[in-house]
DNA sequence: CCATTGACGAAGA
DNA sequence: TTCTTCGCCAATG
């Protein structure tokens, strides 16, 4: 599984919904490397709405990590997505789940 | 080859 | 409900 099937499923996750690390990695056939995509979306190329990637509590992970601080969640409320008290955006309803690609 | 780390996550305490 | 531990994958030293 290279970090390409990850960008790809990425690129598919429509203006306004999100899809968690974990999620992305069972769509690659791989549930239990949630890790191994947050290291690809470290390293994604640009063109690619990484932004639409959060983690399975639909908490932002990169916070502190952009340039400028809050930058995903900025461009995720861009999309029209809002966000609770505690920072966190609900899962049940921006959650997105991709065609699986039978691409054993 | 082994240890450590990281945009993760589920299970326990 | 919050914090800690452990497992997993890929990359690095």
């Amino acid at each position: 599984m290279g970090f390409e099937d990850v960008y790809a499923i990425v690129c598919k996750i429509p203006r306004g919904r999100v899809m968690s690390y974990g999620q992305i990695a069972g769509h690659l056939r791989q549930p239990l490397s949630a890790r191994a995509v947050g290291w690809a979306m470290q390293r994604c190329p640009k063109g690619i709405p990484w932004h639409r990637v959060v983690n399975a509590e639909g908490g932002i992970s990169t916070e502190m990590l952009t340039d400028p601080p809050r930058l995903q969640r900025l461009l995720l409320e861009g999309e029209g997505i809002r966000f609770d008290g505690s920072g966190k955006l609900s899962m049940s309803t921006y959650r997105w789940t991709p065609k699986k690609t039978k691409k054993k």
